[in-house]
Formats: structure tokens, sequence, C-alpha cells
DNA sequence: GACGCAC
DNA sequence: GTGCGTCAACGCACT
DNA sequence: AGTGCG
């Protein structure tokens, strides 16, 4: 028996962080392999313990998520606008040239009413708050062809690295809860998307010059077996990469993992970093802590090959 | 998942 | 009150 | 203009 009576009102669910949510036992993801399955309840959970490191990185940012509310398996959209329906903790945000309003997440409630919604990846745009014109981060997407080795792509993520800190950039490293690696790159206010693009194209391009056999900077399949792609494409206005503690809609619950660059050895292996262990980690020092302060202007043109 | 509308 | 249809993105490379 | 990609 209801304790609402006689009235018809839907039995609002339990609440995480102050939010009510209907159907908490929906299983978004089911169990694969060691991975037990996570439902709706256990997602907004683990969304509102990670906030403090997740929410730095997507705060005042435009985002684009990926929703699938029935399951990973089941019919998935993308969305970038804040339609009817969304929640009113969810912030929004008008940019010249949008016609209409952009999503942004800036506290614990808005998270958990995302967990709600179906949304189960998070993708913030490089650019954010007062200076939505320009781009504050340079991504770098490492991508292997099939049945490459993991240590493959860190060997890659080693060697862009040495290429970014030789233009005078600090580089972060994250994985992306899939195959690959992101390398992070925090600039300076004052950078435009295009010499973003351009700086990207050239690190990306220079190294697949010198190891064409390792790597590509073509995103068409073909020309890609057996090679690293390197994606600089992510560098543009609009474009978006996972954010850092997303999860992914993938089998096994993996989410998008801040590294040390000590980390990032032989034998690394993304698939231990889900939304049942990552939580852990918070316990221990946030290696992207020093992100903002590490931010520097780009280089010139004249600095590249 | 949320909403508007037909029934 | 219930059921059903509708909606929920876009930039860039390549051809 | 249409397709593939992320
Ligand atoms: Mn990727
Ligand atoms: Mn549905």
């Amino acid at each position: 028996m209801s304790p609402s009576g006689q009235s018809g009102r839907r039995d609002p669910g339990p609440a995480v962080a102050g939010v009510a949510l209907t159907h908490p036992e929906r299983v978004y993801w089911p169990a694969s392999g060691d991975a037990g399955p996570v439902t709706k309840q256990d997602l907004a959970r683990y969304l509102e313990r990670v906030a403090p490191r997740l929410l730095p990185a997507i705060a005042g940012r435009p985002l684009t998520l990926l929703r699938a509310p029935e399951r990973i398996g089941g019919e998935r959209f993308v969305q970038r606008h804040a339609a009817r329906g969304l929640s009113p903790l969810v912030g929004t945000v008008r940019l010249r040239g949008e016609e209409k309003p952009l999503i942004q997440v800036d506290t614990p409630e808005a998270l958990v009413a995302l967990a709600q919604s179906g949304v189960l990846e998070i993708h913030p745009w490089g650019a954010r708050g007062a200076r939505l014109a320009q781009p504050d981060r340079m991504v770098l997407d490492l991508d292997p062809a099939e049945d490459l080795s993991f240590d493959s792509v860190v060997a890659a993520a080693l060697a862009l690295r040495e290429r970014v800190l030789a233009l005078g950039l600090a580089p972060f490293c994250k994985t992306t809860g899939g195959k690959g690696l992101h390398l992070v790159v925090p600039l300076a206010p004052g950078a435009r998307w295009d010499r973003l693009h351009a700086v990207a194209a050239a690190i990306c391009e220079d190294l697949a010059r010198e190891a064409p056999q390792r790597f590509t900077t073509q995103s068409a399949l073909a020309g890609r077996d057996g090679r690293i792609f390197l994606d600089f494409q992510r560098n543009a206005r609009g474009a978006s990469a996972v954010a850092p503690w997303s999860p992914r809609a993938r089998p096994g619950a993996p989410m998008a993992m801040p590294l040390d660059w000590a980390e990032v050895t032989e034998g690394l292996d993304p698939r231990r970093f889900t939304i049942a262990t990552a939580p852990a980690r918070l316990e221990t020092p946030d290696p992207w802590a020093g992100m903002e302060e590490a931010a520097r202007p780009l280089p010139p043109a004249s600095k590249l090959r």
C-alpha cells in the first residue's frame, strides 16, 4: 500500500543527492565477464561520489550526451541541446551560432538527473565559461586498429608526449574507457580553433610521417588496419571528447580514468577501470590536479615542422 | 525518458 | 488513466 | 550532396 493513499501519483523512487529516481533497479549495464550488473541507482551513486573530480572537467562547458535509457544494448542517441524533458536541474547556455540552448552540468544534483535520464556518457566541448569562442584544451585521441596491443598504444602516447613537451605544452593522459588513450593539453586563454587544429594536425602528422607503418591520421577505416589512428579532429568548435570519470556505454561499465604519466607504461590495462572499481582511486592524489596551472599558449607556427 | 495528444 | 507517436547532433575528411 | 567516422 502506497503512503500516498488513494492518490494515483507514481511512487517516486529512492533519492540520490536529493534527486528522485524512477526505476532505480533498471539495469543499464548487464553483467559481463567479471563485472556485475550496474543499475540506474548504481550509476547515480557513482556520479555523486566522483563529482569532486568529474565536475571540474565539465563545469561551464557545453556537453554532448550519449543517452541509452533502456540499457547499453538498446536504442541510443546523442543530445546536445536542452530539449523539453531534461531536468530543470540541468543547466543551459546560449551560444552565438546555436539555434537552441546547449547543455551544461555544474552540480552533483544535475549529474544524478543525467543518470535518471539515461545519460551513460558525458562529452564536454574544449571551451568553457566566459570564453566559449576560444578553445582551452587540445585533445589527441589514439585509436588502435583491432588486434593491436594496448602496449602499442602506450608507446604511441609516450611518443606524442615528447612532441607536445617539445612545443612547451603540458600533456596529461587518460584512458578513454575503450581501447585507446587521450592526451589532454591545457591551453592558456587566447587560443583560436583554427590555430589549435593546425597545431594538433602538425603534431600527429609529423609522427605519422616518421612511422607510417605504425600510425595514420586518416579516419577512413581502410588504411587503418594494423595502425594507430591519431585523431586530431577533436580540436574543432562543437567537437567533444569523453570526460575524465565519464562512464562508457560498453560492456563491463568501463570509465575514462585520468592517469599519472608514471602509470603509462607497459602492462597498463584500461579494462581495470570501471564504475565499480574507479571510486577507490578517489583515495589517491588526483593525477590531473595541476592541469589549470599547466595551461600554456599554443606555440607560434614557426615552431612547427 | 518525457511529453503531447487521442481515446 | 492509458496508450501511442515523437523527439533527443554535428564537424570534418573523403569521394 | 552523400557517406563514414568519432
Ligand atoms: Mn578514440
Ligand atoms: Mn523509451
